[in-house]
DNA sequence: GCACATTGTGTGACATCGTCACTGAAAGAT
DNA sequence: ATCTTTCAGTGACGATGTCACACAATGTGC
C-alpha cells in the first residue's frame, strides 16, 4: 500500500508537473511505471536508444560524450526531480546520439513509454511546457560547458568542480575522472591538485580528495577573469 | 499570384514536413506567414525572445554565445531548409537564452506564431517528429562543438572552418571573426594564417582570405589525430 | 589633397595547457 | 609474497592563450 501511495504522489516532486490537468495526471501515473536501476547502469548510449522518458526520483545520471579519440567529457548531470529530456528526441524521432547516460548512483525513476509520452505531449499544454523547459535548461547547460572549456582557467574550473562534487568535504574521484569532468588531460589535474595540496587546500589520497580549506577554494572558484 | 503559389509550396522545401497530414499542411500555411529580414538583423537575443518559430527559406542565421568576458563563440548556423528550434523553448516555456541569432545574409523565413506552433505540436505527430528531430540535430551539433574545442588541434580546425566558409575560393572574414568561430583568440588565428600563407596555401588581404591550395588545406582538415 | 580616427593585422615575450615518455606507489588478485 | 592493474608524479617540450605593443589599411571630415 505504501508503494501504491508513493506511485501516485511522485508527481509532486517535479516542478512543472504539479500544474498538470488532473485527468492528465492520472493518465501519466497509469501509463508509466517506477523502475530501479543499479549504480553503473548504462541508461542509454550509442546503439542503445532508450525506450522511455525517465523522470528521476532518486540518484543521479551522468551524461557524457565519447570522443573519437577515445576521450570522454562529462556534459551534465540529471538529478532527482529532473528529467532526462535528451532522450525525447530518440523517443519520437529515433535519433542516435554519440553521448551516453550512466547511473552514478542507484537510480529510481519514472519511466514513460514512447507512446504515452507522445500522447501526453499531444494532450497537455502543461506537459509540453515541462518538456520544452527541460530542453531549454539542458541546452543552456551545454552553452555553459562550451564557454567554460573555451575561456575559463583550469584552476578556477577545477576549484568549482571540487565544490560541486564534494560531499562532506570529500571528493571521491580519480585524477582521470576529474580530467573527463573538465575535458582536459590527467596530468593537468595532477599538477593543479599538487598545487592545491602545496597550499594546504586539499589532502590527496588514492582515489579521493579531501577539502581542507573550502573557503580558499571557493574564493578561487568565484574569481571573475 | 506568384507569391501565393510560393506561399503554398514552401512546405516541400522542408524534409520532414512533406509527411504532414494534408489538413495540418493547410493549417500551417494559413496560420504562418513569410517574412523577410535584412542582413545583420538580430533574430533573437538576450532580452529579445522570439515571437515565432522560424523555418528558413533563404539565407543563413548564425547562432552565437556571448560570454561573460565579452567574447563570442559561434555555436552553429541555421541554413535554408532548416528550422531555428532553439527558439521553441522560448515560445512555449518563455525561457531566456544567453545566445543570440543573427541574420548573416538577407533572410526569408516562414514565421509560425506561438499559438499556431502549440496547436501544431498538439495535433500532428509528424510535426512533433519534425521538431524533435531538429532539436536532436542541434544538440548533436553542440556536442560536436564541445569535442572540437576540447580536443582538436587549432590548425586542423582552422582548415576545416576555411573550407566551410569558403565561397569561390574566398573567405570574407576578419581574423577576429574567425577567432569567434573557433572560440579562440585573434592572435592564434593570425599566427596560423601566417603559417598557411608561408606555405602558399592562402593569400591574405585585409578582411579576406583567398584559398590558393584548397587540396592541401583539405588534407590537413581531414587529419585524424 | 591632408589630418585623423577606426579597424584590422603582425609580433615578441611569457604563462598556461596538452602531450609524451616515463617512474614509482597503492590496492587487489593468485 | 609476488604479480598485475590502476593511480599518481614528473620533466621536457610543443601548442595555445594572453598581454602589450607597433604598424598598416581604410574611412571620415575638412
Amino acid at each position: 500500500m505504501v508503494a501504491q501511495i508513493a506511485q501516485e504522489n511522485w508527481i509532486d516532486r517535479f516542478m512543472g508537473l504539479s500544474r498538470l490537468e488532473p485527468a492528465i495526471k492520472s493518465l501519466l501515473v497509469e501509463r508509466s511505471n517506477v523502475v530501479d536501476m543499479p549504480e553503473g547502469s548504462v541508461i542509454f548510449g550509442p546503439g542503445k536508444s532508450p525506450e522511455n522518458l525517465l523522470l528521476l526520483l532518486d540518484g543521479t545520471v551522468r551524461v557524457q560524450q565519447i570522443s573519437d579519440a577515445g576521450r570522454e567529457v562529462v556534459l551534465y548531470r540529471v538529478h532527482a526531480g529532473e528529467s532526462c529530456v535528451l532522450t525525447t528526441a530518440c523517443l519520437l524521432a529515433y535519433e542516435d546520439y554519440s553521448a551516453e547516460g550512466i547511473a552514478e548512483t542507484p537510480v529510481r525513476a519514472v519511466a514513460i513509454p514512447r507512446k504515452a509520452f507522445d500522447d501526453l505531449i499531444s494532450q497537455s499544454e502543461a506537459f509540453r511546457n515541462f518538456v520544452f523547459s527541460a530542453y531549454s535548461k539542458r541546452i543552456t547547460d551545454l552553452f555553459h560547458v562550451i564557454d567554460e572549456i573555451a575561456f575559463r582557467r583550469m584552476d578556477i574550473r577545477l576549484a568549482q568542480k571540487l565544490l560541486e562534487l564534494e560531499k562532506d568535504g570529500i571528493v571521491k574521484s580519480t585524477h582521470q575522472k576529474m580530467a573527463a569532468e573538465l575535458g582536459t588531460a590527467r596530468e593537468v589535474i595532477s599538477r593543479q591538485l599538487s598545487e592545491f595540496q602545496r597550499r594546504d587546500w586539499v589532502v590527496q589520497t588514492r582515489g579521493q580528495i579531501e577539502l581542507k580549506d573550502p573557503a580558499s577554494i571557493k574564493k578561487l572558484a568565484l574569481t571573475e577573469a
